[in-house]
Order: structure tokens, then sequence, then C-alpha cells
RNA sequence: CGCGGGGUGGAGCAGUCUGGUAGCUCGUCGGGCUCAUAACCCGAAGGUCGCACGUUCAAAUCGUGCCCCCGCAACCA
């Protein structure tokens, strides 16, 4: 808080996580770019607020610590804490950390409401939506007939007063600022995704909540909860004091960055922007979307069974391996996939093979050849080769500025390691270790040690944001002194590196490792971690507990028919299948995958509605025999009435239908049992 | 015509906005070197840049049409 102080500021953000479970690869996945990118920043000259923290209000937490027996303020004090546990094991350099249930962001809030309130953006009105009253859960927000995700069962419509926010009156001033701000939805082809959506036409959105207990407190009408936008969004303002401590939120506001997963890009530059403006407060100057890792091609998720998490990596080849792995191996905005295997190759070729042998070959060669003192480089010595690689390393750290500044991160690796093989390239052309055995050579060996220890010193530094514990060890075994986080990437020059500086003990600071052995270290720790009370044998199970499919229940089309429960004869005797023949089939409109069959089942003719469109074509089924169950409730699917269901076999991940069928023939109306 | 992303040597990806030698990592083959973490360096093989037409002196890149894959949305009784 010093007068001194004239640093330019520069803010960034995390989302902030549900604290409801323990985070993935995912979710640290965009802390470590904020991460990133907090660090260049600082390695620029700016004085940087790094924002994360946890959102802790809603139905789902309520009900998670019912569940676990706990109240939910344990609950959320314990995720909170898995968090921010996480963060500081993985080293992430945040400046800030701001809790959704803490006075200060109900303060901060309060204000942003009434301010909106008070400019005539919020209004009472009518709600309406489908509620399920077993879960207690919001399901969705139109009255449209549809099933609890949780429990399968039909939601209510639900009819509440609820207080909205006017976001019809922003459409026009949206679009306005996606014109004239372009940078202000990154990349570029999400802000055409939200644009289309603005320009398709706004609907007020509801922002309070009766039947939810656990949230904030409606300002003068306790009777309400805070619903979920105002809440979580305006965390990145209560981070940094709104409302509370105005000094320090004038001092970071507004941020230049709010980092996302692009699951969220509708709330950020849609409702976060208007409730901005609803209260004249400034705009961020951009939200930046990033893909999603998938895990074996599908997104991750925990009731799937395709998590990775980052402890068991950090723990094997550390944190700067994942951050290496995830910066330079996923183009930085596209989804990309995540796999142990590739994340291992890219440790051992860049990381081991890479940078730490370089440094290793050129430390080793000081310590022998120059009794581990930095030797000077001689004028007489310095020829094309040497020209050429001060040169490019000079090159290359304006050009890596660049990429970080741009969060092209994948590209701004790529630049360091090619300078790494150029240095690589300049060792072995040189060849020390010959010149070493001839006194006459002296000059010609300090040389070539001088520039491939000083093209190390700034190549380091270079990537230090990156790899911030590495490249810190790294710097204490080239002699230096202090952090290297201190050093200022933008004024790196040729020449830093004194002659006569001692260096320090080089051991590897990426030691290369076994790749099978390493990835059954990991996988025994993750089963660890997603089964900790969990026995230590855990002999060969498989990825998917049955506790998990257990809890998907029916919710998912992946949800195995886990046969837990024996039915009694009686109980299979009350569904009644029978031989049918289709008579007809056609597409049911706008569906892609139901078709309209009409099947003879020996006494009538039914319509049935079936989701088989993805695997057969209407004309192949004409005439076709298959099974049908007969007595089911009649239901309508896409408008259309359905009376029955036609049986067919659930193939592969997908669920690709196949129909039942007969080797012999069957006649038509044929019961079976 | 619901919205969007993608299709580039065996694998995974850059490059496409701002046309002009198709690049990177891994893998394969051959050679060199021995300072270094069996690492490093050099070289080679391997690509009709999904398909077609068009614009252009020139197209992976721009335009039009089509095919295939993947998300989201909505309906797998």
């Amino acid at each position: 808080m010093s007068h001194a102080d004239n640093r330019p500021k520069f803010y960034v953000t995390t989302p902030i996580y549900y604290a409801n479970a323990r985070p993935h690869v995912g979710s640290a996945y965009t802390t470590l770019v904020a991460d990133t990118l907090a660090r260049f920043k600082r390695m620029q000259g700016y004085d940087v607020a790094f924002l994360t923290g946890t959102d802790e209000h809603g139905e789902n937490i309520a009900r998670a610590a019912a569940k676990a027996g706990v109240t939910p303020k344990q609950h959320v004090d314990r995720y909170s804490a898995v968090f921010r546990n996480l963060w500081n094991e993985l080293g992430i350099s945040y400046t800030h950390f701001i809790r959704t249930t803490s006075p200060e962001h109900l303060r901060a809030v309060r204000r942003l409401l009434l301010r909106a309130r008070d400019a005539g953006y919020i209004y009472k009105g009518f709600y309406q939506g489908r509620y399920c009253v077993f879960d207690n859960l919001y399901v969705s927000d139109s009255t449209e007939p549809i099933d609890c995700p949780l429990c399968g069962r039909p939601a209510e419509v639900v009819s509440e007063d609820n207080y909205f926010f006017k976001l019809s009156a922003f459409q026009e001033k949206l679009l306005k600022l996606y014109e004239e701000q372009p940078d202000f939805i990154r990349p570029g082809f999400r802000r055409n995704e939200v644009q289309r959506f603005v320009e398709a036409g706004l609907r007020d959105i509801s922002v309070s909540r009766k039947t939810v207990k656990w949230g904030l407190p409606w300002p003068d009408d306790p009777e309400h909860v805070v619903y979920v936008w105002y809440d979580a969004l305006t965390s990145y303002l209560s981070g940094i004091g709104y409302g509370d401590d105005e000094l320090q939120w004038e001092k970071y506001w507004p941020a230049q960055l709010h980092l996302i997963g692009k699951e969220i890009i509708r709330f950020h530059c849609v409702y976060w922007p208007a409730f901005l403006m609803a209260a004249q407060e400034p705009l961020p100057k951009c939200v930046f979307a990033h893909g999603w890792l998938l895990f074996e091609q599908q997104k991750m998720s925990k009731s799937k069974g395709n998590v990775a998490y980052a402890e068991p990596i950090a723990r094997t080849v550390g944190v700067d391996a994942l951050r290496y792995y995830l910066l330079r191996d996923v183009p930085f905005g596209q989804d990309g996939n995540f796999s142990h295997d590739a994340l291992l190759t890219r440790y051992n070729s860049d990381l081991a093979n890479g940078l730490g042998n370089l440094a290793s070959r050129t430390l080793a060669m000081i310590g022998r050849y120059c009794e581990g003192k930095v030797p000077a480089a001689h004028h007489s010595a310095i020829g094309e080769a040497e020209k050429s690689l001060s040169a490019g390393i000079v090159e290359s750290a304006s050009a890596v500025a660049g990429q970080y500044e741009e969060l092209t991160f994948s590209r701004g690796l790529e630049l360091i390691w090619a300078a790494i093989a150029q240095v690589d390239g300049y060792i072995t052309a040189g060849k020390p270790w010959s010149l070493a055995e001839d006194p006459e050579q002296r000059g010609r060996l300090e040389t070539i040690l001088y520039y491939a220890a000083e093209s190390l010193r700034i190549l380091v530094t270079l990537a230090h944001p990156a790899l911030p514990m590495a490249t810190e060890k790294l710097w204490a075994q080239l002699g230096q002194f202090g952090s290297i986080a201190e050093m200022r990437i933008d004024q790196l020059a040729w020449g830093g590196l004194r002659p006569g500086t001692l260096i320090g003990e080089a051991t590897a600071v990426f030691p290369r490792v076994e790749k099978a052995e390493t990835l059954e270290k990991i996988a025994a720790m993750e089963q660890e971690i997603l089964n900790p009370q969990g026995t230590a044998a855990t002999p060969s199970a498989p990825a998917s507990t049955p506790a998990h499919a257990a809890q998907a229940g029916g919710a998912g089309p992946g949800a195995a028919p886990a046969v837990n429960s024996k039915i009694s004869i009686d109980d299979f005797a009350k569904v009644e299948m029978r031989v049918g023949q289709v008579k007809s089939a056609e597409r049911v409109a706008g569906a892609d995958k139901l078709l309209k069959v009409m099947v003879d089942v020996g006494d009538e003719i039914r319509q049935i509605v079936a989701g088989i469109a993805t695997a057969y074509q209407p004309e192949q089924l004409v005439g076709r025999k298959v099974v049908v169950v007969v007595n089911l409730q009649p239901r309508k699917l896409r408008g259309v009435e359905s009376n029955g269901m036609i049986v067919a076999a659930s193939v592969g991940p997908e669920g690709k239908p196949v129909l039942a069928g007969f080797l012999e023939d069957v006649p038509v109306g044929s019961r079976l049992k």
C-alpha cells in the first residue's frame, strides 16, 4: 500500500469452484493456466491480483451435507479447504481466495443487487418451472414435462414469486459491447457463438428462490434467497473488496481477464456484463473460455468413472510436469485430450531429455573443466556460431513473451524448446570435451561453455511462468541469488551471467522415469483417491466402482443395468411382451433419434415411437418382426403418442440400439415368457 | 436449413484470420558423438492438407456445395 507503488495492475480470476467434490485435472487446468499468466505478468513488473475461490451455496450442497450427516457450513468448510490445499500443493500463486459464505461476499452481493434494483432492473415476477420435490431441485426453467436428472421421477410444475433481472433490456448494449470490444470474448469463435445467442433474443432471468434455503438472504426480503448467478459471479468483485475495501477494489477492478471453461460462457459473457451495466460498474476487459480436457474422448466426469486427478501426477513426476504437459500439448482454447501416457512421453522427451539434460551437461562441464565457476567468453573465440546462438536466444525471448501475452502457451513453449535444441546443437558441434584435452583451446572451451550457460539462464527464465518449481532449482544451480521470479522477463538481455559465478550442485531436476512403472504408481494413487478408506490391496478393480454406478442411478444413458436385486417371476409376468411386425415406419419431424413405427401386435396395430433412428432406416424396418412391450403406459414423445416399446439391446458406450429378433419364424402376436 | 468445433505423413497436434518452401512432438530407419538424465547431434523414409468445383500467376489457407466425426440443445417408454 505504499505510495511508491506505481506498478501497472493486472487482475486475473479463475472461476470459483463448487465446494462439493474434490477437484480433478479439469479444474486444476484453469487454475494452472491462470497461475502461469499471473507469474508471467509479475515478471513483467505488474502488480498482480490473482483470485480463485469456492462457490458454497445451493441445494446441491445442502443435499450432499445432509447425506454426509453434517451441516452445510461444515460441508463447505471441508471442501473449500480441499481446494485450497490442492492449490497450495500445486504451488498456485493466488493472492486472493474468496468464499461465497464469507461476510464480505454478502456485502458485495447486496451492493451489486441494490444498485441494479435502484436503477430499475430488478422486479418481482412470477416464476414457473419444473422442480423435483424429492430432491429439492429446480430441474428446468420451462414448464415442459421433464424428469429429474437425479431420481428420474417426473418433475412438477412450481410457481412462485421471484425477483427477476431485466436481462432483456441489455440485448442491444451487449451486442454493442461485443462489437466495440472484440476482445471481450476470446477466442473469436466463442464470440460468434455468444453473439448468435444474444441476437436470438434475451429473456429476463429469475435471480431469487423461495424454496432454496442454503443461500444468501435477499436484501430486505429474507423469504428469498439469492439464486446462483448473482451469488457466484459477484465473487469477482467481493474477492477484491467491493463494498468492503473500496481502496483495494478501485485499485484492481476492472479485471483484465476472467479465465473460464467453455461450459460457463453464457453466464460470463451475457449475464455478468449485464449485471455490471445495470449497476453502472466498469466491465472486465476479457473473458477467455478454454476448452475441455477430454479423457478417452469424453468429458471427464466422476459418474462416468473417467476422471484424472492432479495429485498423483504432482507426487510422481512433479507439478511442473503436469503444467508443462497441459500448456504444451493442448492448444489453449480448444478441447484437448488428456492421457497419462502422453504426459509421461512429454516428461521424458522434453523435460528430462530436453531442458533437464541440457542443464545437466552444461553444468557438469563447467564443474569439470572450470572448477565450477562460470568461465568468461573470449572475444577472439566469438565466431559465427556464437553470434547466431546469442541472436537466436535473444530473439526467442521476445517471441516467447509475445506468446504468453496472447495466451498461446503451446507456441511459446515450442519456441523455448526449439531454442534448447539450438543450444544442444551448438554444444555438440563445438565439442568442448575434446577442446578440454588441448590447453591451446582453452579460450574456445570457455567461450562455448559461457554461451551454453548464458543461453540456459535466459531460457530458464523464459520457462519460469510455466515451470516455476524446476526453474527455481535450476536458477540456484546456475549460481544465481534470489528468486528467479524476481527477474524481469521483458528486460532479458544477453550477457547477464557474470563470469566467475560459482555454480551450485547439479542434480537432476527432471529425472527420467520408467513409463510403465510410473503409470502403475499413478493408477494406484488414483484408486486411493477414489476409494480413500478402501483396502490397500485394490486388486485389478475396474475403473468405475459399483458405488459410482449406484450413484448414477437411472440418471445417465451410460448407467449399466446393474442387477442388484432379484425380482420374482410374478414381477416378470407383469411385463407383457409380444412378437410384432412393423407395418410402416417414418421419422418424427424435428427429432434425429425417433421413428414413429406402426406395429401389428396380433390383435391391433400399435403406434410406437422408438429411439432407433440413428441405427435403422425406416424402409429397412417394414416387415421386420420385433419384440414389443405392449402393456406400457402411453407416453408422448416429441408430441407423438407412443403405445409400447420396441425391445432392443443397447450396445457400446453410445448405447447404439440393436433390435431383438428371432432366428426362426414366429407368428405375430406370440407372447414372450 | 437449431448453435458450435473438428477432418493435415503411423499416433497426437501447429499452420488457416494476414494465400507463396506443409512445421512440431512421439514412433520407424541409417549415421555421428560420448560432456550429459542409455541422454545429445545429423540425415532418411512417410502427407492427393476430408471430397468437388470456383477465385488467383499461386490455395491447407479465400468462396460455394457436399461427405464424415465430436460437443451443446432437444425427443432414446
